[in-house]
DNA sequence: GTCTATACAGCGATAGAC
DNA sequence: GTCTATCGCTGTATAGAC
């Protein structure tokens, strides 16, 4: 807790690390503790002594990884007010993840939903409720000021997105390259600039 | 071989209908050959003799769902010619498969992508390429008669409805319902409508 | 075609020494 | 905080009787 950043980091971030890396290429049913053992060098009864559970370790992912997100999100905010760049910038966070050759760790876990526990399972349903609030709000803002234009609820619209993300995402990651998951979603989002319905080019 | 759809169900038929379901709530990895001989009140072993390993049967459910789904598909072809309504009826297909609490077989094997057998890889890109290029000549044939409109190729397109559509039943799966996943279809799909840009009411 | 029985590796997890 | 050692269980898969 007293340590955000550090210069060496501990032996629990680099089980994070580790374990993120494992569930975003393999899901969540598809790696053991075995496996970041080995590649730490540790044994699993070390593992253990930092998170005591599978299910555990899962928590503590899913947590690091919404807090890292959302930092990064208000960091978007913070660069810019205008609603469509912020849709940009929410869109390039994945685009980052995807350029490692990952899938979005929630989107992952939401694939082995059934099969978490059910702290785990209220820790991804938290995350997807934080995306669309987010984007919700970024859609309503923009829609106020004119600089969107959609039918319907900035909600709906919002879940839209969110999906077409996470779908884009596990699509994109089989071909190895992030230009078909930016193709979709530069797509998307110039379906909800004013003047759609002609050529769809726009934000840098 | 020599039966489609007989009276009674096959053993190796039965053993399809219950990995299937249990690939698409739960994962490849999240099920075993127990969970399936248990709800048929089968051993292990008889399960073997039928599908000598997980990754046979794992290739069998990809071939068998791919073969029922572009049957569908071409049912829906012979329904109408409108590319509108095609893709609309394209969309159906899935919105079924969720009204079971199921998500997409295949969607489910491409988050597990990475452990999957090489046969089995190759399977879910064929299904994946297989979509895109129904989707791609519906696309083709709509703008050619003008009742579909978009800017770039067919195929981008084609992708960008693939993806947001398996994101969509992701989501929509936790959500139990599938109206989140009919009313992001409908928005996606009204974006390529012409006069699209006003109220979005369209299809039946 | 299905069974019993079993092999054998891997899993998550624990005990106790250091 | 990490180790060795091991437990109990489940995983996929096989041998051989019926």
């Amino acid at each position: 807790m007293a340590n955000a950043e550090p210069g060496q980091p501990g032996t629990a971030t680099r089980i994070l690390d580790v374990a993120e890396r494992l569930v975003q290429v393999r899901g969540y049913n598809g790696f053991s503790y075995a496996d970041v053992a080995d590649e730490l060098k540790m044994t699993k009864a070390a593992l253990h002594y930092h998170f005591a559970s599978k299910a555990e370790l899962g928590e503590a992912l899913i947590e690091r990884y919404s807090l890292r997100f959302f930092e990064a999100l208000a960091a978007v905010e913070e660069r810019t007010p205008d609603a469509p760049l912020r849709l940009h910038g929410y869109a390039g966070l994945y685009a980052q993840v995807l350029r490692d050759h990952r899938m979005c760790l929630c989107g992952m876990m939401v694939a082995d939903y059934e099969t978490l526990s059910p702290p785990m399972q209220d820790a991804v349903v938290r995350y997807i409720q934080d995306n669309r609030q987010w984007l919700s709000g970024v859609l309503s803002q923009g829609r106020d000021v004119g600089t969107l234009v959609f039918d319907g609820s900035p909600g709906d619209v919002a879940s839209m997105i969110f999906g077409a993300l996470e779908g884009a995402m596990l699509i994109a990651r089989l071909q190895g390259d992030v230009s078909g998951f930016e193709s979709s979603v530069e797509r998307l989002l110039a379906s909800l600039l004013p003047l759609a319905r002609s050529s769809a080019r726009s934000a840098s």
